[in-house]
DNA sequence: ACCCCGATCGTA
DNA sequence: ACGATCGGGGTT
């Protein structure tokens, strides 16, 4: 059986991170599918990480301990969903973008705003335990895909690095 | 209290 | 290329 990703899993650098969650198995209630794409946002010196500008109530949650979920509502009509990685006061996050669904249908859920709408994600579900949490976790799978890596989508700071990562083919 | 803008997406 | 839509957060 594949084990549940502990927390010393998140609790690394966060580009490692983004890269190894591609092909893992996330679990949300009944559903399940394969990470095909994520996006690592790096602390203070990141411009487009949401805790560039210091601890606040929504990104508070990226501030703790690796492996809760951060949930957040943007655009007015979408949630986006990140796992914490790395230490305490080391705020980051890995955004989920991608998730190919094997359970309960086939599908393919491009883009994380799409992603949490199918899924029915929302800030209820911020701040969540995903290292203990028997309904939300993420697990290990014998696949480790080849990825690329690009400019993060979406952004107007922090471009130049290639922090997007999306399985080939 | 106010105002700007965003880790998006569907339509044009 | 652009509009929908609204909460968050910095500023007054």
């Amino acid at each position: 059986m594949a084990e549940v990703l502990n927390r010393a899993f998140f609790d690394r650098s966060t580009l490692t991170v983004a890269q190894q969650l591609l092909g893992k198995i996330m679990v949300f209630g009944n559903a399940a599918g394969l990470i095909t794409e994520t996006e690592a946002y790096i602390g203070q010196d990141d411009p487009a990480c949401h805790a560039a500008r210091g601890k606040t109530p929504r990104n508070a949650v990226m501030f703790g301990p690796a492996g809760f979920t951060y949930v957040y509502f943007i655009y007015g009509m979408y949630h986006c969903l990140n796992f914490v990685t790395e230490g305490e006061g080391s705020p980051a996050a890995v955004l989920i973008r991608g998730l190919m669904l094997i359970e309960p249908s086939s599908l393919h859920l491009t883009g994380p705003g799409k992603l949490c709408r199918h899924l029915g994600i929302t800030r209820d579900h911020n701040g969540i335990d995903i290292a203990t949490s028997p309904f939300f976790y993420v697990k290990d799978s014998p696949f480790s895909p080849d990825f690329e890596a690009t400019p993060r989508i979406g952004i107007t700071k922090g471009q130049e690095k290639l922090w997007r990562f999306v399985v080939r083919g």
